[in-house]
DNA sequence: CTTTGTGAACTGCTTCACAGCC
DNA sequence: GGCTGTGAAGCAGTTCACAAAG
């Protein structure tokens, strides 16, 4: 009887901020870490990053530190990168079309697969490598080639009667541009990448600069 | 002697996520909600609203819920909505570029002042509304419109070198597209946009579909 | 002597349940 | 009857401190 441990959501969130920085961090050619110092890069408690590998197993050596490729790949593994991911994308705006540019350049473990669109002016057009197609290949392209996770960068109005099309047709994961909650069944995940949001956190904590307080 | 009540950060962090419901159902007319029915719509329990609201004054009425225009107003004032931010973009690449036209548009309670790249060629062109500047003229435009927001989406090579002189001019919140951890005073915030970190945190919940679990 | 891995204490957030008010 | 505001209970994540290992 196999024994399961839950791992904490937090620990989740902060395992790609490790993965980033270990891949500079072995580009620079350095091959062990404490958790001490990769805590400074990563802006963690030196504590939290080990209590978060722990989940894990024995990542580190005691009284060395961390092998940073060993780790970084561990993580990979963890995070399931050891694989790639094919994704989709749903409107081909300036922001959406950007998108799937940077991805071209900048892209591992995640590749875009497919543009779709409703606006009919714009099918055919190219973005990111891909020819942006009308909304009725979705579920084909979707089926194919497995895709698990869309990008959603469509208007506030169209946006979730997108996220219903993505849901009914298998997809998993959602990152969302538009500036709405998007409403999914609980076996789908979405993050929010609306910029507004964290615009707006950055301004109450600006203004209520150094003290996070409130009242009088 | 004032009595001040810390928030806490994860009451800030769903404010906006209130806020840009709020605006929606307005829109539609509807002039009371519960935090039962907005619950539903922003996927947040009801009794985590009622906390998170309950830290800011008594905002609704036992009985009958809050008042649409009333709360959103004043979730507006505890952000500080309740003015316009002057912002500043560093990198006017195909993304940066896109997020200035893309301000431009739904731009609310935030509004683009400058936009700035280290490329001589791309100074003088327009994208958002503004003409591109050469890195020298940011100090200066910061402080004659008091600046203190800027969108860093330049590669990562330069960003940490863009960062320490965005808070040297006296910058206190960065929203960084760079995929990189940016090292700042603990007086500057910095949110991360990198879109490589949701995807990465989706592709693990999938690959862990509903079991959130590890370990065999 | 250094640094990990980890139980125990602590902190803070969420959930619960209900008193207070409409 | 309905819904908010809130103390109390419960839970999850962080911090601490140190034993274990190189």
């Amino acid at each position: 009887m196999p024994f399961r441990i839950k791992i904490p959501r937090s620990t989740i969130e902060r395992l790609p901020l490790y993965y980033r920085c270990l891949n500079l961090i072995e580009e620079h050619g350095i091959e062990e870490i404490s958790s001490q110092v990769l805590g400074v890069r990563v802006g963690v408690d030196p504590s939290v990053i080990r209590k978060d590998l722990a989940w894990f197993g024995e990542l580190g050596k005691r009284g060395v530190g961390y092998n940073v490729t060993y780790l970084k790949e561990a993580i990979a593994r963890i995070l399931g990168l050891d694989r790639e991911w094919p994704f989709i994308l749903v409107g081909a705006g300036k922001l959406g079309m950007a998108l799937a540019e940077h991805n071209r350049k900048y892209g591992r473990h995640f590749h875009l697969v497919g543009v779709f669109d409703r606006d009919p002016a714009k099918i055919g057009l190219e973005v990111g490598g891909m020819q942006i197609r009308p909304m009725e290949d979705m579920p084909l392209l979707i089926k194919e080639k497995d895709v698990k996770i869309a990008m959603v960068a469509v208007p506030a109005e169209e946006a979730q009667k997108v996220a219903h099309e993505l849901v009914k047709n298998g997809i998993k994961g959602i990152l969302s541009y538009a500036p709405i909650t998007l409403s999914v069944p609980p076996d789908v995940l979405v993050y929010n990448a609306d910029y507004n949001l964290d615009l707006q956190r950055l301004a109450y904590y600006i203004s209520n600069e150094g003290e996070q307080t409130w009242g009088e």
